[in-house]
DNA sequence: TCTATATTCAACCAACTGGTTGAATACTAA
DNA sequence: TTAGTATTCAACCAGTTGGTTGAATATAGA
């Protein structure tokens, strides 16, 4: 494997790991939406959410559309790209894992506990 | 999702934020290997191949048997567990993605560069 | 028993993470 | 032009990570 799709896997992986990443990422599943949108549904500082983004982005899983002075956010089309191409020697063995791992990741209470409930409050 | 599921995919996705790790991920895919064996194959400390598999086993991706003196760490027999019962409402989005990881993972060339190359200089 | 082997534990360190606040930049609209 | 909105940048901070070294623990074997 190239340097780089090994390092694209720690930026994918590192993404993944942040329940408030998650938790953008299942926002975003319902369309683009703008950085402030994003921010509204967490606790945490505009700026906070600014940081996570960049780093779904810096994994390739989001892209960001820049209209004005908005930065519209969604789920990258090809958010694997290049890397689709390589061997696929254990790839039986973990698609196991990873299917059971989809299943996780689909969970509506996918979000992070304490964000969901302060959306509720919210409304 | 439960807190303990969100942590638990916290766990996971961390674990395999991490070339070493991964790498010792494949290694495992050939067997049981005993922490030594495994850490033969990298440039760091033992100790420090210890705590990669601290993390593994944190993650339940692996398993720790011990013998006498030997531990024997192997690959989880049931890697994700109860969070297998969890919805699955945006399951299809993420399948592609995942079954594109679950590609990159497959490759041969999977481990870390330095640590494939120190593997040929131990040769 | 004594010595070597297998492994973890503990302390330490530099770098990174995830959050904050305040300021800067850029655009929109009155 | 002016005021407000959208976002990033920069500095800071506490906690975590990924590595190290040295010591401790436990087992195996002569």
């Amino acid at each position: 494997m190239s340097p780089a799709v090994a390092h694209n896997l720690d930026h994918t992986f590192h993404a993944l790991a942040d329940p408030t990443r998650r938790a953008l990422i299942v926002q975003l599943k319902a369309g683009g939406r703008r950085v402030t949108d994003l921010a509204d549904a967490h606790t945490m500082s505009l700026n906070a959410v600014s940081k996570h983004i960049k780093v779904l982005e810096r994994a390739g899983l989001v892209e960001r559309h820049v209209q004005g002075r908005e930065h519209r956010i969604q789920i990258a089309d090809d958010p694997l790209g290049e890397a689709e191409t390589w061997l696929t020697d254990t790839r039986e063995f973990w698609e196991t894992r990873l299917d059971r791992l989809a299943h996780m990741i689909g969970a509506s209470e996918f979000a992070a506990p304490q964000n969901r409930a302060v959306r509720e409050e919210k409304r």
